[in-house]
DNA sequence: TTTAACATGTAATACGTTACATGATTAC
DNA sequence: GTAATCATGTAACGTATTACATGTTAAA
């Protein structure tokens, strides 16, 4: 397995926690993994198919009457090895996020002030959305899966998402008074 | 000009700020827009130099005695146009950072409590070093820039990392309580 | 009847980083 | 003498999205 490619570990990881076909894994990470990973169909075949050769997982092709075949992916040894020793190595540097909205907000001064409130509450309108969404999908998770090893660590990360949104959503708030006052 | 590249809509807009050759740009994005905004000179300098070809820019070159030859850009007032038309199209979506920790933490029943807690431990730390880096750049701003037009639009979204940082932060507390008790 | 959900996959394209290549000056 | 700053640029590579291609069943 190439090296650093932590997409490749992300979905070994979705193999662990009950997905296994490419169209269940996607499913998972646009339902929970979606406010800090994203997949695309593109990357997700590929890569099951690499990890089989690369003998970090194996397949199976499961015929169905009514539905299309699937071909079921599990877990080897070495893939929960290899899991393991990425999970061991340290994280070196926090994410930028490449975030549309303050990039125009930088250069707002070349547009009224009208235009730059605009932006600021259409990016708390989506901001509230997305704090609605990992409401939702907490509370899932709480009434679901709340015996499961991994809601712990589930829960986790939604309590990041929720913060986090939480604290931009004030941003836009105490920004537009800025710009009024 | 390609669609919706908002990389090139940065470089455009550095044009307008003092920034006028690839290097300053660099410079520029590193120290003022690298938490919302990463570019690297692969991107800038054939950037330049198509934004010229396209006429949204023009070109100068300053030769210097003691330093290597300069190219001093320019933007053009079709640039200028783009640039607002660019502002004024709204945002669709928001940003989805990929976050290495939150994919770890996501996984993190496959390793100890006490590797969760480092890893926690390990991204407060550089949630905080961060947290101080912007607060610097701040007070520069402040203190240097505070009668530009720009500097309004510059401390937003400064103060917009140092509030979502300042969030996360608190959340690796409360996350490695939770782990802990 | 047509839309959503199930199911897999590739090719073209776009976006972005890294390594490489070059070279002078200044400060330590 | 050697590291940092100034200064520009390309080629190879890695990563990711989108569009395309195919096909069934159940529900509205």
């Amino acid at each position: 397995m190439k090296k650093d490619n932590h997409t490749r570990y992300a979905i070994l990881g979705l193999l662990t926690t009950g997905c296994n076909t490419g169209y269940s894994i996607k499913q998972m990470i646009d339902n929970s993994l979606s406010h800090f990973w994203k997949i695309s169909y593109g990357q997700i075949y590929p890569t099951l198919k690499s990890l089989v050769e690369e003998g970090y997982a194996s397949v199976r092709i499961t015929e169905q009457e009514a539905r299309p075949d699937k071909k079921e992916y599990q877990i080897t040894s070495a893939g929960i090895q290899l899991l393991q020793d990425w999970l061991q190595m340290p994280v070196l540097e926090l994410p930028t996020e490449k975030n549309e909205t303050l990039l125009k907000l930088f250069f707002s001064r070349h547009q009224g002030k009208v235009r730059t409130l605009e932006l600021l509450d259409n990016h708390k309108e989506k901001l509230e959305q997305r704090y609605n969404t990992y409401k939702g999908i907490k509370e899932m998770i709480e009434s679901r899966l709340s015996d499961g090893e991994d809601a712990v660590y589930w829960i986790m990360t939604l309590d990041y998402g929720l913060l986090t949104t939480n604290a931009a959503i004030d941003w836009c708030e105490s920004a537009k008074e800025k710009l009024t006052k």
